[in-house]
DNA sequence: CGGCATCCGGGAAGATACTG
DNA sequence: CAGTATCTTCCCGGATGCCG
């Protein structure tokens, strides 16, 4: 039986009573994550799953669910009529994993060996918004601005010194942009020219708002 | 040869630019974490590592070892005569992953899966003093306890409203325990009597000193 | 004994093809 | 579209053995 497999965790585990190796055993397989962040700003189908991460192939994203929702991270709904098609949704609790995806970005970012010319989510991107915003920077500025990738748009508010970055339409916002997740990073995190973007709106607030984050230096390798 | 094989992560890796997605290469593979963790206060040898990481083989140690020092989180080091022995510590920018292993254990803390009566490291039991430590709790108190976990000893530092844990003599303490760092956690988090234990000194200081801790409450785990 | 290489069995990951 | 079935490849973990 299925049900098995999934519990039967003989031999594989830590046994180690540490928060940290608990939290391995329910989110440090390979690419669960990841499943985790795409899932940050709102449920998701199968499908879309599959094609915000390429190298995941079906089978391997079938267990993953399967773990997931097993242990209360992940649950699976039926949208009302007349959608009446199945999504995954993270639970409060799995949610709450969005520090452990910060601190990870945040410190990784730092590694000599990150490319930062791969392939990028949405979710990625607005979720290094949520992390790299530098409150500091911002001052009180106040400004909405909308993303538009593919079919997916967000909705970035900074007020008050933060910033919420949420699925959304993007009606009211200042500015618009359209593009590439690859293309906004290039231009707010490299501090290139906006190549690739097409903006719609008051352009310099989208310049401005580059202004509010900085990659924090490489850390240097051989030291003790 | 061995060079190609560490750096030859064609098909496995995720190829994604999410600083994530980078920070799972580097530690996200089985067990690289819990060195980390058993790194954090100071330097080991082979064998300390894996007496305190009883799942993890030697090959997959050396594997780990190799790996960690590729990518800078690790050096190796000869300690200087009469030791002459060699261990590993972690780079500055490798002792910055605390955060992750931090709030990986406090999220972890909540899942309803958790089982707090396996065996615990002494890395694992002080790391989750700083992780779990309430300074709202503690309010101005002031106190230095010695721990003494077989050959290992630390000493805690509760002023100011922050609490420091360093590898130390015992010699300076208020009070002194001695014990399993299973019995300690059964004591700090449990709230049961202080059994197995071996307390010398200012007993009622350890008393206090446990005040300053709560466990989170479980998630609910079927909620969206 | 500490550190590392080698061999082997089981199982997880990845690719592809297939089904409702 | 949402998975399942199957097959191959590679990793994990245990045992053994080699050198200092």
């Amino acid at each position: 039986m299925k049900l098995e497999k999934v519990t039967d965790r003989s031999g594989r585990w830590y046994d180690d009573a540490c928060g940290t190796a608990h939290g391995l055993e329910l989110i440090g397989e390979r690419w669960t994550l990841l499943v985790v962040r795409e899932l940050m700003f709102g449920p998701k189908r199968f499908g879309d799953l599959r094609a915000s991460l390429p190298g995941l192939s079906a089978n391997v994203l079938t267990q993953r669910l399967e773990g997931m929702e097993a242990s209360g991270l992940v649950v699976r709904r039926k949208l009302p009529p007349p959608a009446s098609v199945q999504v995954y949704d993270l639970t409060d609790w799995g949610r709450e994993a969005e520090p452990i995806i910060s601190e990870l970005g945040r410190w990784a970012a730092r590694s000599p060996g990150h490319d930062p010319t791969l392939p990028l989510s949405p979710a990625s991107m607005m979720l290094s918004f949520r992390t790299m915003f530098d409150a500091r920077k911002a001052g009180d500025a106040e400004m909405r601005l909308g993303f538009r990738f593919g079919p997916e748009s967000f909705v970035v508010e900074v007020a008050g010194g933060s910033l919420t970055a949420q699925r959304a339409d993007t009606g009211e916002a200042d500015v618009v942009i359209l593009g590439s997740p690859e293309a906004v990073a290039s231009f707010v995190y490299g501090g290139g020219p906006p190549e690739g973007l097409a903006i719609e709106g008051r352009r310099e607030v989208f310049q401005g708002f580059a202004g509010f984050f900085e990659l924090p230096p490489k850390a240097e390798s051989a030291r003790g």
